[in-house]
DNA sequence: TAGATTGTTAATCGATTAACAATC
DNA sequence: TAGATTGTTAATCGATTAACAATC
């Protein structure tokens, strides 16, 4: 059973490699407006922010999609990197919260372009419903299980505040959304099937924070007062 | 110079490890909001999303800060990791882009909480300057530079649209920023020394269709119609 | 002392990178 | 043919994980 196999073709393309296909796609998209017929390797990284080996590590695992001497022809390679991510197809989007970050959300050129769709956007609050918003009118969030099955939705968007956040992802779950993007600043448990992404703002301010202080010790001069090597111990707290 | 040293104490806590102890801290500040005196590794690790010998491992990387047979101090580890962030001190925060997103930003409880202050809401758009925001009114983007100085700001936020991303940047670095936090779907030309961290709503969106679509794969039921092998070569486009 | 739980070790896994043979 | 550039190999690096000795 767990026996070793010939492996057919190595399925499965890296979490890492998919992460940065779309940088690729967006910089593809770029020069395929500027009318540019194919690019290399050492260009296409440069404009995407990473090294060219790196760049065709990345797109080997999709297939042979180049031309050795040439490079890659801009306008194939979109196609195929849209199809890898499964773009070719539209994908349903509900949005849940209607504040600022719902509306930023909904207003996202990227949000509506090519491959997404947005059925909705929800909102707990009456005096925001019936709302427009990017064409949009802002509906109750009773209508979501509704809206779910009606539009198909298949990627649920959370934008609300933290303490709501676990009760919408629920809704969401319950009426089969299999892929949510979460902005509350809360770990969301789901059943294993669903996938979750989450964006954090302060979290990323943290993380520059923390770079930041390593760059002003260093500025500070090279006589740091020791290091803490022994701390205090646990100090009260019981 | 470069001689193998005996090693003072083994700096440089792992990136992946930096990611996730804001996750780690948030947790712990609700434990210590509900009055918790002490956690176990598997409790916390729990709460944070994820397995306990990576916790374990990551705070390890900090000091030895818990008690065997006990778990961790609560409000200990709540400072220990406070202060490896940087957070034990205040970051000035420049925001420019006044729109959906820099109000929603601006208006974040975990931007304007410990550790940050947003010094700044800047536009280019003269009707929106003046706009109070969250406590802050709406400042011209060309008063950037005096800002900076005066604030002594840190952390640039870019909110803006994304032809607009790389000017304020170059102005960002111009200025002496060394971190920025960019949420313009472009990719940024900095120099070494600066920071950048990125938040691409669309490519989160694009990673879940990704997923989305290997699990539609299988629900098809098991009889692919074949795997794409041969794709037909590159297609025209010149 | 017995039970609990940390901090660390070592094995494994996945990602990155440089180099270069293949080939247009 | 000569020059350019891909796709792949192999080495290296960093992250994850299970297991357990140390120790409260």
């Amino acid at each position: 059973m767990t026996r070793r196999e010939p492996r057919p073709r190595e399925r499965g393309i890296p979490e890492a490699t998919v992460a940065r296909l779309p940088v690729y796609l967006r910089a593809l998209q770029a020069l395929s407006e500027s009318g540019t017929p194919t690019v290399s390797s050492e260009e296409l990284a440069s404009r995407a922010g990473v090294n060219s080996a790196k760049l065709r590590k990345d797109l080997s695992h999709l297939g042979s999609y180049g031309t050795r001497g040439v490079g890659y022809d801009v306008g194939y390679l979109v196609y195929q990197i849209s199809r890898e991510l499964g773009l070719t197809q539209d994908w349903s989007v509900a949005i849940v919260g209607a504040g600022n970050l719902g509306r930023a959300l909904a207003n996202y050129g990227g949000f509506g372009t090519r491959g997404f769709r947005i059925a909705a956007l929800l909102d707990a609050e009456p005096a925001l419903v019936g709302d427009r918003v990017a064409g949009l009118s802002v509906g109750h969030i009773d209508t979501l299980e509704g809206v779910v099955e009606a539009e198909n939705v298949s990627i649920g968007v959370i934008a609300t505040p933290a303490q709501a956040a676990q009760a919408v992802c629920d809704r969401f779950v319950g009426a089969g959304v299999t892929s949510v993007l979460n902005f509350a600043p809360v770990v969301l448990n789901v059943p294993p099937e669903v996938d979750v992404r989450k964006v954090d703002l302060s979290i990323e301010l943290q993380i520059l924070a923390f770079h930041e202080q390593r760059k002003a010790d260093g500025r500070e001069g090279p006589e740091r007062i020791g290091t803490l090597d022994a701390p205090p111990g646990p100090a009260g707290g019981q």
